[in-house]
RNA sequence: GCCCGGGUGGCGAAAUCGGCAGACGCAAAGGACUUAAAAUCCUUUUUCGCGCAAGCGGAGUGUGGGUUCAAGUCCCACCCCGGGCACCA
């Protein structure tokens, strides 16, 4: 039978349209199998997927069709995540509503994802832009407002001008907008809804904990320095002259008697009553400067307001300052100067002539001497009653001492801020709160819910939120009073949506909750998500933080959504990551026309580990293809010779190839289970394949029938197109992934007999190969009879042998 | 500055527990088939020295030390590249 030439469009569009609008799969719950919850992060409907996009599916995918071949319950949804700016700026510039926009895109990207083969279940697909998405968000926020995890305040907050809207912390990137990189966020003071997951931040550091082993340690190790706890002291400064006390923070508490100033940011509640008309000014040019956090060094900065400050433990009179490198935003928005023991307090302080006073001595050298390192603990000298105490010791008891008189305290500190999710924009789910004249904030009754978002909008661009002006969406009665009421304008932070989708798709079309908990109690944790490491301190900390909120209303009982994550590497292209601006952006598009889905699946997770970055070139994608080609002409011109009954003695081909067959599905199965280093799996795999075009003339039948067999089902998770083709060739029915994964034989996988290296000092002189278990003894003894070692041995003395059974044996010689 | 990764042929990489460095692929060169080209198949390919050759020998995993019979792998110090955080008191 002649062979058929792989032709990668007639054999994918053949089922494509096979497969198209049905779901391959099905979860069953219910079933007495193991469940496998596996998820990629989802894209956002920008209409263009690239290679990046299809290697963090082609990991998914393969991962997913694996565990259903291994009898898992497996569920793989896919969902669409609506970002609002792309979907606005998009709406704006071709004239359409981002809604419509937004749909519109959603339907091309799933034809897309259909196209690439992967295995959803399409029935559990969610959009975080439908209304129903929403009313969900909105209930969820009703809830956190009862509790007090959402609320509102006044407070300075980051402004992107370019997206015209509120930027929470984590969305800022090097004093830039994340969506602009070029343009410096400013701080406006404004009225702001925010989450409290400062509440949580105890709990998420703590928790890391359980994540350790299953999630990247690089993650971790982000999320712990972004929550940034840090302990030590809050002690309260009394303003000369006044019951005015200034509180500080400071973690070092020990040093407070080399204080020799009091500095605090020019936000800082106080600085109105303690300067001057000029000085305002000053204070005013410096919050401008500190907003647009120019990376890199800034000059330290401040003045003496002429105010002085007394120190509570040593009665010591200090000059109060202001000073631009200190933040209001972290522990009181207020320090007190320790020169002597700190960097920067050091670096100010000797500008503008303010004492240093050394307070801590090391362990080992004079006080003064100039051997105190800035940040070192030692021993306390010209402390008053603490000198002679070590830092730590006088620590604690200076933390007692405040609490005692009442000036301060133990406290904890950290960097993580609560949530700002208020953003003017129309995009976004509405925040379901009415202001109401008389009432106040009231929340949207239950019952009315979702509050939609007006589709006769115009989107002009100009900053502020569009749904200002559309009547009939801001004039609404008072749910207390029945009065003439304001809705809230603005829309939820985009986050909130991706913060628990992956709940929604364990029961996608629920109407009268968010899920019913009992699904979520079977499929959560995820065991599996997958995704870009761009996610670590966004996305990841907010759908732990929602997690444990959710556990706390009641509705989820596990404390973390995700048990395992995996961020896979970057796609990169001449050098360079893709991006529009360089031009340089390799659409999955073309890939699969050029070369199919299956090649660029292949090729991505052959060509480098998925968590290391990845250089596209089409020459090599160009390999990929010629051996899914050399796979499938050798199984077609073969086909006709499998025959598993017929009982022929096997030759020494069989023996050998059945050995290769047995050590790929070996090595194979190991990548899957441990590792995921597919490259690995797939480079066995094609060493499998020449080994059969060594031997192909000598096989047998029965051969011939296992090892197409099982070659199929090996590339079921990585090619399925051409899976499904050979498999259909052989004259099987039902999909590939549906079959079981083919298991090894240890014995099959077996070298025949032990290839023992024989080394002299450790080089390598000679190999033999032994029956395996060969004693030490006999090892020994061919060693010392090798030919090849003889002449290293000549001469010389024979002092140890090492013998590793079945390995190895090394003669040491001397002389 | 602090915290994570990483550094191996011309290139992407492999070596999973301290035991043959460079699997597999790309690129390159040569050959077979072909009127020819493409496609395909086969061979060679870390590097230096010796040899007509099969082969033989030396060096070699960022640098310098160390542990060990044996180090890409472990320890110490350093250099370089990538990423994250950074007046966080």
């Amino acid at each position: 039978m002649p062979e058929k030439q792989y032709n990668h469009n007639e054999i994918e569009m053949k089922w494509h349209q096979r497969w198209e609008n049905q779901p391959l799969y099905k979860p069953e719950p219910g079933t007495a199998k193991p469940k496998y919850y596996v998820l990629e992060m989802l894209p956002y409907p920008s209409g263009t997927l690239h290679v990046g996009h299809l290697r963090n599916y082609a990991i998914g995918d393969a991962l997913a069709r694996y565990k259903w071949m291994r009898g898992y319950n497996v569920l793989h949804p896919m969902g669409w995540d609506a970002f609002g700016l792309p979907a606005e700026n998009a709406a704006i510039k071709n004239n359409r509503h981002p809604r419509e926009w937004t749909l519109e895109n959603i339907a091309a990207m799933k034809r897309q994802h259909n196209r690439m083969g992967f295995s959803y279940d399409w029935d559990l697909e969610v959009s975080t832009c439908e209304p129903e998405y929403y009313r969900w968000n909105q209930w969820f926020f009703l809830k956190m407002l009862e509790r007090g995890i959402a609320y509102r305040k006044k407070a300075l907050v980051n402004w992107c001008p370019e997206c015209a809207t509120v930027l929470a912390n984590e969305q800022v990137v090097d004093g830039c907008c994340w969506r602009h990189e070029s343009t410096p966020v400013i701080q406006r003071e404004l009225e702001q809804w925010f989450f409290r997951i400062t509440q949580y931040a105890e709990e998420l550091l703590a928790d890391i904990k359980k994540l350790e082993g299953g999630w990247p340690d690089r993650v971790l190790a982000m999320q712990r320095n972004w929550i940034g706890r840090s302990e030590g002291t809050e002690v309260d400064f009394t303003l000369e002259g006044t019951d005015t006390r200034i509180r500080v923070f400071t973690t070092r508490v020990d040093t407070i008697y080399g204080a020799t100033a009091v500095i605090v940011a020019p936000g800082h509640p106080l600085v109105k009553g303690l300067v001057d008309e000029a000085g305002q000014k000053q204070v005013k040019e410096m919050l401008d400067a500190q907003a647009r956090k120019d990376p890199g060094d800034v000059l330290k900065e401040g003045f003496f307001t002429g105010h002085y400050a007394v120190n509570p433990y040593s009665g010591g009179r200090v000059p109060v300052w202001i000073g631009n490198f200190v933040l209001m935003g972290y522990g009181t928005g207020a320090i007190m100067a320790v020169p002597a023991h700190d960097e920067r307090d050091f670096e100010f302080c000797t500008q503008y002539g303010i004492p240093v006073v050394p307070v801590v001595r090391p362990v080992e050298g004079v006080l003064g001497d100039g051997s105190e390192a800035f940040g070192d603990d030692g021993i306390l000298e010209n402390s008053g009653s603490f000198s002679g105490l070590t830092s730590e010791e006088a620590r604690a008891q200076m933390n007692e001492h405040a609490k005692a008189y009442g000036f301060g305290e133990k406290a904890i500190t950290f960097r993580i801020k609560d949530w700002g999710v208020s953003r003017q924009r129309y995009w976004g789910t509405p925040i379901p709160v009415i202001h109401c004249p008389n009432d106040g904030v009231v929340p949207v009754p239950e019952d009315q819910l979702p509050v939609r978002l007006p589709l006769n909008v115009s989107i002009t661009g100009t900053g502020q939120s569009p749904l200002e002006n559309v009547p009939e969406f801001l004039n609404v009665k008072c749910p207390v009073c029945g009065g003439d009421a304001r809705r809230e304008t603005d829309t939820m932070d985009t986050f909130v949506d991706s913060s628990w989708y992956f709940y929604r798709y364990c029961d996608a079309q629920n109407s009268s909750a968010p899920f019913d908990p009992a699904k979520i109690a079977y499929w959560f944790p995820i065991d599996q998500y997958i995704g870009g490491v761009e996610h670590a301190i966004l996305h990841l900390i907010y759908s732990r933080f929602w997690t444990k909120m959710m556990r706390d209303i009641g509705v989820v009982h596990n404390d973390e959504p995700v048990k395992r994550l995996f961020t896979q590497g970057m796609v990169i292209k001449d050098g360079a990551k893709m991006s529009k601006s360089k031009g340089n952006v390799i659409s999955a598009d073309d890939v699969i026309d050029k070369f199919g889905a299956d090649t660029g699946r292949l090729f991505e997770l052959f060509a480098a580990p998925p968590e290391r970055d990845l250089d596209w070139t089409d020459a090599g994608a160009e390999g990929s293809y010629r051996f899914i080609g050399r796979v499938y002409r050798f199984v077609t011109r073969n086909v006709h010779r499998a025959d598993r009954t017929s009982e022929i003695h096997r030759s020494d081909a069989d023996k050998r190839v059945l050995r290769k067959l047995h050590q790929t599905l070996k090595k194979v199965t190991e990548d899957f289970e441990t590792r995921w280093h597919f490259n690995t799996s797939i480079a066995s795999v094609m060493e499998l394949v020449n080994e059969l075009y060594a031997s192909e003339s000598e096989l047998t039948p029965p051969v011939i029938a296992e090892v197409l067999e099982k070659l199929t089902l090996l590339l079921g998770p990585f090619a399925p197109y051409v899976a499904e083709e050979m498999w259909e060739e052989m004259g099987r029915t039902g999909p590939v992934f549906k079959q079981n994964w083919p298991e090894f034989d240890e014995e099959l996988a077996r070298e025949e007999g032990a290839e023992v290296v024989l080394q002299v000092n450790g080089k390598v002189r000679s190999k033999v190969t032994v029956a395996f278990g060969t004693p030490k003894e006999e090892l020994e003894k061919a060693a010392l009879s090798d030919d090849k070692m003889l002449p290293f041995l000549a001469g010389k003395q024979v002092v140890k042998i090492i013998v590793v059974p079945d390995r190895l044996v090394n003669v040491v010689v001397k002389g």
